[in-house]
DNA sequence: CAATCAGGTGAATCGACTC
DNA sequence: AGAGTCGATTCACCTGATT
């Protein structure tokens, strides 16, 4: 395939179908792996088990081994097919989570976060054995150390009513209506919720991006993904799951673009230098600036430098330099007094903001 | 060594002390060990104050494969050491967790449960670049599945009213009068909280075990056993903690047999933020919110912020600025209309507080 | 004396762009 | 490619001084 097929679904193992997907072609990858693969009864196994020990370590040495290779095998076709700034999501448990994360480092992914999903709901340890498995976890990476990924911060933000979004989610567990069922039986075994998804997806990917989901069972990323206005990609091997998917996916309606907007970073926004406000006559040369303290004070140069009795220069190194400090932001430490009240000049600044925009 | 020294410190390197021990000798091993961070220049606070990272030398690796070498030397010499039916902790972040993991499943040990701390107030992301990194993760384990292994699931039900001990644990980190200091200085860079062992020792000991730490650091772990009626082995490789930890646990005085399993935990009301509604489906992006008499409205976004003509924001930021007031309760005074009626959309937030009342 | 405020700090893989 | 420059960015809790 030297194109994506893009909002479909396409049969197959992930590891073959990866590997004719081209390079550098999706911005996120969102994957929820099989958490035993090949480990046999190890899931089902009672913990006083009865299987002989020598058998049991040689059993289990082998499909570790085997899990190994198949977890290395598609991780490394996903680090080919990501863009050089996109990002990867892998969910598991701590039955094959480490080994997950290892194979990520070692392949060369940079792990930005681990991710707690605390389970509102979990389903209890009904025999005392154990704490209760009261969570799952993610894990969070680009593809190296210097890519410059999408994280919408001040989403993350607006979400968690204007806190810095933590590294531990509590949501509830997918059941009632949100389970998809066929026959009235649960159409998939680990269906993910679609807030998961959501905050996924909105954290580190934006609108008209292409995400892929390389083991797509009942679709969830798919639902999310065309919800969000973003476009999906799935491989999935039982055409089972892909007919209960592909119709989950068709009852989707995207948000229109206003919904699907999310509150922005000032970085995004133009660079407006101080110059212009004097050129545009908001700011007179002469003009006196000080600080919240008004401990100290700089004038107003006609070229937009600012000058104190001993230095000059723009509005942030006069403000590194008065404070004695590395560093110092310009926009938000000088303020006019004006009527009695100071102002910060960053209020200035966004009249030009508007002015430039309205023209735009 | 043919026995082991119990209530002392022992210096050198864990590797060769461990060798020393004999076979089959401790009940539980609690390691802290060095978590390989990779930190790059210095890191500054938004008011240019300077974040006193973890520099120490004994955190440096050249490499991957030698922080794999170093953490399978000591945890193969650990599975010797403990008893058959002792279990080992490690504490870890996401930079050598999923290493440890991969390392103890490959050695033979049986992970019983991953246990995730939430830190109640941990460093926040200065930058914006990433989420809050606001847990560590512990991996608790026996020697193997056949492991008749100490776990007190009463004793931990009842720290947590009643409930099943979840792995999720919320903890303050190690700070104010704990936090032990040479100097006003902190003596140590990365001293647990004693909250922290107390739960571990109390959940997977008895009174009169024996519990080993080989980076015993400040002492955190031999603290809490003698408090707790546990004998306790320490290692550590620098004469200068060995010096603090011993002066800290000679301050101790052991709790009498009744007072040891008095511990509660308290639980506060889960915050909701109006993000996880949207997130949850049960409020849509682009539903219009109005105000009980109707004269404002604004939209919901994917973000969980509100849009009106001019401005978005929270739910509370909104409903102050189309009132021109310094403050509202945005969950009183935005409505949605359902089948002609206002309902607040406080009302949604008990929904969602029922649903994950049972993780707080 | 109680309340308030300023200041400090914690295992952190913590920019983006131009020249 | 490396240096220079712009300018964005923090939460919970503790301590000690001040009101």
């Amino acid at each position: 395939m030297d194109h994506l097929p893009l909002d479909r679904v396409i049969e197959g193992d992930c590891r073959q179908i990866l590997a004719s997907l081209p390079d550098r072609s999706v911005d996120m990858i969102f994957a929820d792996p099989p958490y035993n693969l090949q480990l046999g009864g190890e899931l089902t196994r009672p913990d006083n088990s009865k299987v002989d020990a020598v058998t049991d370590a040689w059993d289990k040495f082998a499909s570790l081994a085997d899990y190994d290779a198949f977890t290395r095998a598609w991780l490394a076709e996903c680090h080919r097919v990501l863009k050089d700034d996109g990002t990867l999501w892998v969910i598991g448990s701590y039955h094959n989570i480490f080994r997950v994360g290892a194979a990520l480092q070692d392949i060369g992914y940079w792990i930005l976060n681990d991710i707690v999903w605390r389970k509102a709901n979990p389903m209890p340890n009904f025999k005392g054995t154990r704490f209760t498995n009261a969570h799952e976890t993610l894990i969070w990476c680009a593809k190296s150390p210097e890519a410059r990924y999408t994280f919408n911060y001040d989403a993350m933000k607006a979400l968690n009513e204007d806190l810095q979004m933590r590294s531990d989610w509590l949501l509830p567990i997918c059941s009632g209506g949100e389970r998809v069922k066929t026959d009235g039986q649960k159409a998939h075994s680990t269906q993910k919720p679609e807030a998961l998804l959501h905050r996924a997806i909105l954290a580190a990917s934006n609108p008209g991006d292409v995400i892929l989901d390389p083991f797509f069972g009942s679709g969830t990323t798919g639902a999310v993904a065309k919800r969000l206005g973003r476009h999906f990609v799935g491989i999935e091997r039982e055409p089972r799951y892909i007919r209960v998917a592909l119709e989950r996916i068709g009852a989707v309606t995207p948000l229109d673009a206003k919904a699907q907007a999310v509150t922005t970073s000032r970085k995004a926004e133009p660079r407006v230098p101080f110059g212009s406000l004097v050129e545009a006559g908001i700011v007179q040369p002469g003009t006196v600036l000080v600080d919240p303290s008004r401990r100290h004070s700089a004038r107003v140069r006609a070229d937009g430098s600012l000058a104190t009795r001993d230095a000059s220069g723009s509005i942030h190194q006069i403000g590194a330099h008065v404070l004695g400090a590395p560093a110092c932001n310009g926009w938000t430490f000088w303020h006019v007094e004006h009527k009695g009240q100071l102002v910060p000049i960053d209020a200035f600044r966004q009249q030009v903001r508007a002015q430039m925009s309205a023209a735009a």
